[in-house]
DNA sequence: CGTTACGTTTACGTGCGCGTCAACTTTGCT
DNA sequence: AGCAAAGTTGACGCGCACGTAAACGTAACG
């Protein structure tokens, strides 16, 4: 196997963020790193944590609803009592997430619309200077 | 037609934000209300502005990068020099929620997947309890 | 004419998500 | 032993997106 776990740096080259934000994602509960000694050790847990981290906040979640949401992703066998309310919630950021999907979509395809319309402004002008060359 | 324009209240109440959030707003160059002696009136101009500016917040967009965006939306005719540019803008903006888009999919999968394991742990957990009764 | 309702400006306060020192320990060379 | 590199714990600072309170204007209503 590779590394099984990852210094604070290493952390930090692999997902791109600052020692900084580590340690504050530690303090708000969202990751649990190992200590030798003093110094942190990230695990494979912690990377996976990480990763939908960093997914969340792009979804415009805030820290404190991803650190929810990821009990849902590493529930273990001696929490089955919070499963259920756990459950409940996912089912409320799905149904966030859908939505959000679907005015992306729509958003998107607004967008695309502007920017037909602009393209066309554009080439008006191309021509209008190519006339005058 | 309907009321030409909206008063801040009626603004609120259509939207469902604050006075401070359109003064706000307002004070960074997102909308532009007319003036009625001292009061502001919002025409529809504005109103439209407030849409896009909502749903750029919802993904994840800060209010400086929405504030340029709008200007593609209401790009008028004297303004063909900087088309370009927002035109270039744009284009980043829309790979940025495609990508966006993308990730929210795979995310949807995940969570779902997530889901499904949990409710069949619910499933279980049910089950022994009728059992036991 | 007062007062009630609605709006305004000005300005300081707040929560979030970190950035940025400072001061200290630990580890690895040489 | 000496010293630099890497990591640690506070603690204060900052930008964003507003919240909130104070003091004032004004238009309408009884």
């Amino acid at each position: 196997m590779t590394t099984e776990t990852l210094n604070i740096r290493q952390m930090c080259d692999a997902f791109d963020v600052t020692p900084r934000t580590l340690r504050f994602y530690e303090a708000k509960e969202l990751l649990f790193p190992i200590r030798e000694g003093q110094k942190r050790l990230f695990t494979k847990r912690d990377r996976a944590r990480l990763k939908l981290i960093l997914r969340g906040k792009r979804f415009g979640f805030s820290l404190e609803e991803i650190r929810q949401l990821l009990d849902l992703y590493h529930m273990n066998d001696g929490q089955e009592a919070q499963l259920s309310k756990t459950y409940v919630l996912a089912e409320k950021h799905l149904a966030d997430m859908e939505a959000q999907k679907a005015e992306l979509e729509e958003a998107i395809g607004e967008l695309k619309a502007q920017m037909a319309w602009g393209a066309e402004k554009l080439a008006k002008l191309a021509k209008k200077k190519t006339a005058a060359a």
